[in-house]
DNA sequence: ATAAATGTGGAGGGTACCTCCGCTTATCAA
DNA sequence: TTGATAAGCGGAGGTACCCTCCACATTTAT
């Protein structure tokens, strides 16, 4: 037992393992951002400058690279249910996320991909972001229902899915707008089931 | 002037070309009914028996060939909003037909991309088939605003670029049952708007 | 039967995916 | 400093698909 528990030892890991990490995630940022999410991966990895063999070694999949880009963001979007709900009414702190939801999506541009498996379901790569948008939503529409005011009898992922995937067909400030008003309908009609 | 009109002389079309056309059709719908519509091109010529080349010619685009698959059934789900318009009070025959379209899409199971072309927009392409479904739906919309019954601000088109997307994000029974909820709450929220 | 129009099919050039493994390099212990 | 060695690198290469192009085959009309 030379070390803390477990291992015997442990290395530090390599300088620039980390270094391209990082790299391939800047340079496969800004490619997914001018040519959607199909853009190719082979690509990206000679415009970063290193290996295809990297690439696939640091990203296993795709979705891999292109959930790890929007990690952060997606943890933005969750923390921010939070404080919605701490300084809005109920319903009010539902509808401003959900508008939210829908920019975010909007903004990824082509990145209709991420959605479908950050709120579409069964992969495991995904199951943290996954959840934390998950949490997010019942969150908010579980203390709106508590309120009383207003009643849903599906579940609130779904309307994520409706509001991602109209995206996923007709992406851009086009879509921004059509969303809002849908919330807004859709709010509405949790409201009115009495 | 020989001929009718126009044409110096108008042969009959080639047996064989229609013959290929059909059976073209008709391998490219099982094909994608299996394996969605990212089935490769190749293995559907592969399968139908005749060159990649004579696929191409016919259907310039896998567009085409899925739009040309699917146009039929396009045409009577548009048909049955003409139907629906004149056996149920307005708010109702919107109600199912808007059923009826989410059916129509997820058993196309993996056809999200023709749905995004079809309710997308920019193709060419589907003019047509796209035509029909706008104005299925405009049609029930308008009788049911004309009633007073409910309220929209919104292009009716994009609420089925909503429950068109969730179906390309979460596809299958699943999906169809979600989308009943969904609609039932949009309609009551068109309702509700006074 | 024959000519002309029409359609056929697959080879071929291009791109992308992903794997595999010999080589390079960073880390650590001596 | 200097190996030893684990860790990481990168690109060749096999597979699959896309789409074009054109020499050849088949059909239609005379």
């Amino acid at each position: 037992m030379a070390e803390k528990s477990d291992e015997p030892t442990v290395r530090k890991p390599r300088a620039d393992a980390e270094r391209n990490r990082l790299l391939l995630m800047e340079t496969a940022k800004t490619v997914f951002a001018d040519k959607g999410s199909s853009a190719s991966l082979e690509e990206i990895a000679r415009i970063a400058g290193v290996g295809i063999g990297t690439l696939y070694r640091n990203f296993p999949t795709r979705d891999a690279l292109v959930s790890a880009i929007y990690r952060n963001e997606t943890a933005q979007l969750a923390a921010a249910a939070k404080s919605l709900a701490e300084t809005h009414p109920p319903v009010e702190a539902l509808r401003l996320w959900l508008v939210q939801f829908v920019d975010y999506v909007v903004t990824k541009h082509g990145m209709s991909e991420v959605l479908n498996s950050l709120v579409g379901g069964t992969s495991e790569l995904y199951a943290d972001s996954a959840d934390l948008i998950i949490g997010a939503v019942n969150l908010l529409v579980d203390h709106a229902v508590a309120t009383g005011e207003i009643r849903l009898a599906m579940d609130p992922l779904d309307i994520l899915r409706a509001l991602a995937g109209g995206a996923s067909i007709s992406c851009g400030p086009a879509w921004r707008e059509a969303a809002r008003q849908l919330i807004d309908i859709l709010i509405a009609g949790m409201r009115a089931s009495r």
